[in-house]
RNA sequence: UGGGGCGUGGCCAAGCGGUUAAGGCACGGGGUUUUGAUCUCCGCAUCCCAGGUUCGAGUCCUGGCGCCCCAGCCA
């Protein structure tokens, strides 16, 4: 990873809260913590916050940052997930060193605190069904009303617990609650669940449950054994502050953490959310959680972005609590500015067509020389062999060309990148009147792609020797969506709005010699954008190349 | 007409009562250029609205308006 340019995170309030913390003495180091669930692939959403929890890590004095996987669900969960979580963190650059924890790590703790309340009256077993619970709870406008089954003694709250931890229940059949106030405004008050029962294996604790901790209880309760001091989460938290802090307040916890709400990120044409992404995958609308038109940090780091692109992005768009929607062109910026820092150039055509050069030698061939970055010559020269005939970009000549358009036309002079000066005489059309080849005569003179008569040409097009031509196929990815929020229509699902022009597919590309060696990392192809071998589809003798971003284009946009 | 949040230019975002309201992206225009790329220069808001406090308010107060979230034994 190349980190050298590396810029200071901007502050925003949360630091801000840190700052005063530490000034104040509340707190002398800082730990935060990033808790995925591991039932779905991270995403770029995911990205903002860890970058915003490891980044606190790295840049306070003796702070830390947990990883904590929240498995509270095994419903939901695989320990499949948790790998490819690892590995996407790992990706980004971050390192959790030997913090690395599970909610289910605290799952005796968390009974003796669910006894603990029980015993001071702060819970209680509940036996009503589930649709009878929901009717009890009230709704926004109307307050909720007692359980009957409230004022269960301490004893045989207790009991019942025992007896739903050793799965002498079926599902659904009782349920842990905290006693608070079913009349209460924010409708998480109402006597909130503790614990459930599913009796169901866990991917870490097997079978030794059958009741496990809902989201609410048990995540302030680890956020504490942890000694977290900022519990850092989303906006859509923020009605269950008051919980974290009542369960809290009532428990003989290590700490009192603070939970501090953030606004999630979401991006222009694309969706952020889990059970989206995995309505996408699991309906084959895209190639699975790694699709390279994918927001998930799998399907971005095939496609070819770069974990120091991300990062700069999530430092870029800030941390506060306003909704937000950023433009694609955001994240676009900051992955083309890394990448024209960080790749060498090459030379492909991906629509080739033949140019021929009527005035060279027939068996002619030559080495010329380029460079292998403008910006930085200390990355030195590579070796590009040119012949008589080549390839070149069918977009690269126009008939009835205009004024303005720079590249071939009949009568018109252009330089061969690192090359010559072509003229073009005249193309070869095929029965349906497709150009075939594009005729042109070089100035010999003009070797490197210079005159000494210092006469200009303001085209440079790029280039393939044909019978030096690697092939290769290539993948051209377009926004999976055709509007700018697809998930917030109300009348319309967000699969409606999928683009089905998402990806074009190549498949006979002409890339320069130097490109048949094998590489992990992008290069830039001149003229058209970053592109990187698919890191599961390219193999040796059959490239593949995914477009990763294409360059900035002011022509294409004047036209 | 329940509760909780948010509202600074097209999209983000600084600003914490006191010079002409940072910066990035986008957009428009000029220059450089063997990538119509890069680089570079220039342009681009009076802060949701209305009152009020103050010598002075985007920043404080009051009242509106708009948008988002909450009725899982999901997280």
């Amino acid at each position: 990873m190349n980190d050298t340019t590396t810029e200071p995170t901007p502050s925003n309030f949360i630091r801000n809260i840190i700052d005063a913390d530490l000034e104040s003495g509340k707190h002398n180091k800082v730990i935060t913590r990033f808790p995925p669930e591991p039932n779905g692939y991270l995403h770029i959403g995911h990205a903002k916050s860890i970058c915003l929890n490891f980044g606190i890590s790295q840049d306070y004095p003796d702070a830390t940052c947990h990883l904590r996987f929240d498995d509270t669900n095994p419903g939901k969960e695989k320990s499949e997930y948790i790998d490819a979580i690892k590995e996407d963190v790992r990706w980004l650059g971050f390192d959790w060193a030997d913090n690395l924890h599970h909610t289910s790590d605290y799952f005796d703790q968390l009974y003796a605190y669910a006894v603990e309340l029980i015993k001071k009256d702060k819970a209680y077993v509940d036996s009503l069904s589930a649709g009878d619970i929901r009717l009890y709870r009230g709704n926004l406008t109307e307050p909720g009303k007692d359980s009957p089954f409230r004022g269960r003694s301490v004893e045989d709250n207790i009991a019942l617990l025992e007896g739903m931890k050793k799965g002498e229940f079926a599902e659904g059949e009782h349920l842990l609650r905290a006693k608070i106030d079913m009349s209460a405004p924010n409708i998480n008050m109402r006597d909130p669940a503790i614990y459930r029962i599913k009796n169901m294996s866990h991917p870490m604790t097997g079978d030794t449950w059958h009741i496990y901790p809902m989201y609410d209880f048990a995540h302030c309760v680890s956020d504490a054994i942890e000694g977290i001091t900022h519990s850092l989460c989303t906006l859509e938290f923020e009605d269950h502050r008051p919980l974290y802090d009542w369960f809290l307040d009532e428990l003989e916890t290590p700490a009192h953490p603070q939970q501090i709400e953030f606004s999630r990120l979401n991006l222009d044409y694309t969706v952020m959310s889990k059970r989206k992404l995995h309505e996408l995958v699991e309906g084959d609308f895209v190639n699975g959680w790694n699709d390279p038109r994918l927001p998930t940090l799998s399907g971005m780091r095939r496609r070819g972005y770069t974990p120091n692109a991300i990062r700069d992005f999530c430092s870029r768009i800030g941390v506060t609590k306003k909704d937000n929607i950023i433009e694609m062109s955001v994240l676009e910026n900051s992955l083309r500015e890394d990448l024209g820092e960080n790749s060498p150039r090459a030379l492909a055509v991906l629509d080739p067509i033949k140019l021929i050069i009527t005035n060279y030698p027939e068996d002619q061939d030559e080495i010329l020389a380029g460079v292998n970055h403008p910006k930085k010559p200390e990355e030195g020269m590579r070796d590009i062999p040119f012949s008589k005939e080549l390839y070149i970009e069918r977009s690269d000549y126009m008939e009835d060309a205009p004024k303005k358009f720079f590249r071939l036309t009949e009568g018109r002079e252009v330089r061969l990148r690192f090359a010559y000066y072509v003229t073009c005489t005249h193309v070869i059309k095929d029965a349906s009147g497709e150009v075939t080849e594009v005729h042109c005569t070089y100035d010999s003179q003009t070797r490197g792609g210079k005159s000494e008569d210092g006469r200009k040409v303001k085209g440079t097009i790029h280039w393939v020797s044909a019978k030096h031509a690697v092939n290769a196929e290539v993948r051209q990815y377009d926004r999976l969506f055709t509007i700018a929020a697809p998930a917030s229509s109300k009348e319309q699902d967000y699969k409606d709005f999928i683009n089905k022009d998402s990806i074009h597919v190549l498949k006979n590309c002409k890339l320069e010699a130097s490109l048949l060696e094998p590489a992990t990392a992008a290069y830039q192809f001149e003229r058209q954008g970053y592109f990187c071998q698919d890191n599961v589809d390219s193999k040796a003798g059959a490239l593949v190349f995914n477009r990763i971003v294409t360059l900035r284009d002011s022509w294409a946009k004047k036209k």
